[in-house]
DNA sequence: TTTTTTATTTGCGCTGGCGCAAAGAAAAAC
DNA sequence: GTTTTTCTTTGCGCCAGCGCAAATAAAAAA
């Protein structure tokens, strides 16, 4: 595979750049193909290096000391990661970046983002962008988290994932099915796969979703916002 | 209280800029003093205005519909807060922030910051480094809500805080007292003012802790932190 | 001082969700 | 095809933590 500059600009952040600074981003960069269930980054790691998906999916995560996975987001096509370099020197990153099947990310140095921000503030706002909506995301899962029943966090989580890949195609329609495993779903909602199953063959009775193996399809998306909003008890 | 464009040195984002930048911020800028209890802005208010936090103390938090109340972060003086607005047009607040304490705070006009970050990028570094600095935070405390106990969730909160005020105070002895009730650490932590009385009572056998009215002293630091780190058991 | 308010403690019962274990089902490898 | 691996389901027992209710304690107000 072969990137031009101007494929940078899907990039979200790179959108007003010029053909030179993605030239430059490109000739400090180099492509890396991870294969599924491998690693791009780990937790503590060096933050040297940023990085934009360019094929393929990835989630960001920790793993505790007892070997537990904590989903903290997925990572779509020309989505940017792993930028904490760029902001501060000598930072490690605060998690780590997975690759959900084969991908392939473009590592760019992240001294090379630094030094292009000090002169184009447009680089600074759109990553900034990035992190506020980012921090909202958390600060609300947080609380989601921290105050609702795992029963409504499923629900907020699958249709988080709904919004997140209907918004990526630009598909009006949204796509009612979702590939993702219940040990994802356990993961990305603090809880465990027999409660995750649990949960979905209870809605798979009441004709909420489809539940097969990697998958899950919606039959009553408002059913589903209902539960997400704890309205219905 | 009058304030001078130097005292604004005081905050971390603020520290290189120059006399004239500060003056220009203050002179967009309003103090508003706030009661105990009472709010800066609310969850969903338009961000017109970032805060610094003058004198007294605060708290990031989000109230979910049932009322239930859940803590981000709290605020110390002269840290910056509220500051989505900087970032992007017509923006709302993601959390609201509340007064612990009669507190005063500077409100200035969010134009004025994205106005100057457009020619010193030290501004927006300042910020992008507050930013992933709570981004990591959030990221470890959402973890540690998914994946751990109660009592090991309040073990951290209460070394958080530690770690906060020595780091503030810049004192080397750790201040073993803390000032925050069974509320606070419930709505810090995930769970109620019963199991965290539970807890407390429970260390205090031990002695681990010496427990009043909204008032915690820590008696043995070194167990407190096994327990945060789940050794022990 | 007394009264009121606010914070904390604790007994008690209950339940949401955990997690083992074992079986079933789908996919992948051979 | 067969075997192996991986994912899912479900019965079962259990317990961490919830939350009411009532008592107690400490502070604040009167």
């Amino acid at each position: 595979m072969e990137l031009k500059p101007s494929d940078l600009r899907r990039v979200n952040v790179l959108e007003q750049s010029s053909d030179e600074d993605l030239a430059n981003l490109l000739n400090n960069a180099v492509l890396r193909p991870i294969e599924e269930g491998e690693f791009f980054f780990l937790q503590g790691d060096p933050a040297t290096h940023f990085y934009i998906l360019v094929s393929g999916k990835a989630k960001l995560c920790q793993i505790s000391k007892n070997g537990q996975t904590t989903n903290l987001r997925t990572i779509n096509e020309w989505q940017v990661f792993g930028a904490v370099g760029t902001v501060r020197e000598r930072a490690v990153y605060p998690a780590c970046a997975q690759a959900l099947e084969h991908s392939v990310a473009l590592a760019v140095e992240s001294r090379i983002l630094h030094e292009m921000m000090e002169t184009r503030p447009h680089l600074s706002f759109g990553l900034m962008q990035l992190m506020t909506g980012y921090i909202a995301e958390l600060q609300e899962r947080y609380r989601e988290l921290a105050t609702e029943r795992v029963e409504q966090r499923i629900a907020r989580a699958i249709l988080r994932l709904v919004r997140q890949i209907g918004q990526q195609s630009g598909d009006a329609a949204s796509p009612l099915e979702l590939n993702l495993s219940h040990q994802d779903l356990a993961e990305a909602t603090g809880t465990t796969i027999y409660t995750v199953s649990r949960t979905l063959s209870e809605w798979e009775r009441r004709g909420i979703v489809k539940a097969g193996r990697e998958r899950v399809v919606i039959r009553d998306l408002h059913g589903l916002m209902e539960l997400a909003e704890g309205t219905g008890q």
